[in-house]
DNA sequence: CTCTTTACTTATCATTTGATAAACAAATCG
DNA sequence: CGATTTGTTTATCAAATGATAAGTAAAGAG
């Protein structure tokens, strides 16, 4: 197998990848919040609870900076922070009520425009869809951080 | 086939693109450019020449965003205008010498952290990551974009 | 009980990015 | 030919982002 042509393929692909998901993504972001903003909200919404270092892990965002974010969408009611009982210092973060709606909102749209894309596919292809899904998610997209 | 589950893998799989894309990027970028300008250097580098239209497009900035963040990359001497024979208002963009340089040295970073990932790997295993990718492409992420 | 580390916040600043208005020249259309 | 469209530039502005310094309070270590 041709490592070379191999990687060029997953360069294509990646690329290909960022250009669908934001084409995917574009208009479904409320206009009160900004897209580093919105892509906190999904993590949080995905995983939650989180502890703010959680998110400025996941985020590449330093401390100071995931802290002010959160601060802002806290102020704009869309998450809130609670107490971890065995440790005073940190904070879990959940979405709240109104943050819910939002959330399920956006990815409602995000569904839609997916099961558009794949419209086309035959149940064998989904089949197929699903299981180089797993493929490269296990063995190329998989991630090395450590816990 | 159940879409409702297939669709939460998607999701889980574009995150974890992203992810690992910023994790093997990373560090390759050369502190002389902004992130926004690298990207747009990786995309003349792999469809070079280019008009300065495709790169508005394809990396969704608008023309005159595109068009200043062009003029700091050519002051750099990174890339370089050149005119189109059949449409005198057009102009094609390439990689300078330099530019050639710096994102040749770019991509070997890039290729020897993504050979990492697959070092693990059977031959078995790169066959069906090869397919994966050619199936994911064709039928989920495929560029809808009017040409 | 200090000392250090961890988790987080506040404040501030420079830089990057995004958005918009206005211009211009070449191409195309009627 | 004049009118419109296309491809691009310049200028300007506000907002978002990133980086850094300095602070607090709780937890853990010796």
């Amino acid at each position: 197998m041709d490592k070379n042509a191999l990687f060029h393929k997953f360069v294509a692909f990646t690329t290909s990848v960022h250009q669908v998901t934001h084409e995917i993504t574009k208009d479904v972001k409320s206009d009160a919040i900004t897209p580093v903003q919105h892509s906190i909200l999904e993590y949080i919404a995905v995983s939650q609870p989180v502890t703010i270092s959680q998110i400025s892990d996941c985020q590449n965002m330093s401390m100071p900076n995931t802290s002010r974010e959160l601060k802002k969408l806290s102020e704009k009611n869309l998450c809130e922070k609670f107490a971890v009982a065995e440790d005073r210092r940190k904070q879990y973060i959940r979405l709240s009520k109104e943050g819910e709606v939002m959330m399920t909102e956006a990815f409602k749209h995000i569904e839609a425009r997916f099961l558009q894309r794949i419209k086309e596919a035959s149940d064998v292809d989904l089949e197929e869809i699903n299981r180089s899904l797993d493929v490269l998610h296990s063995k190329v997209f998989y991630s090395s951080k450590p816990l």
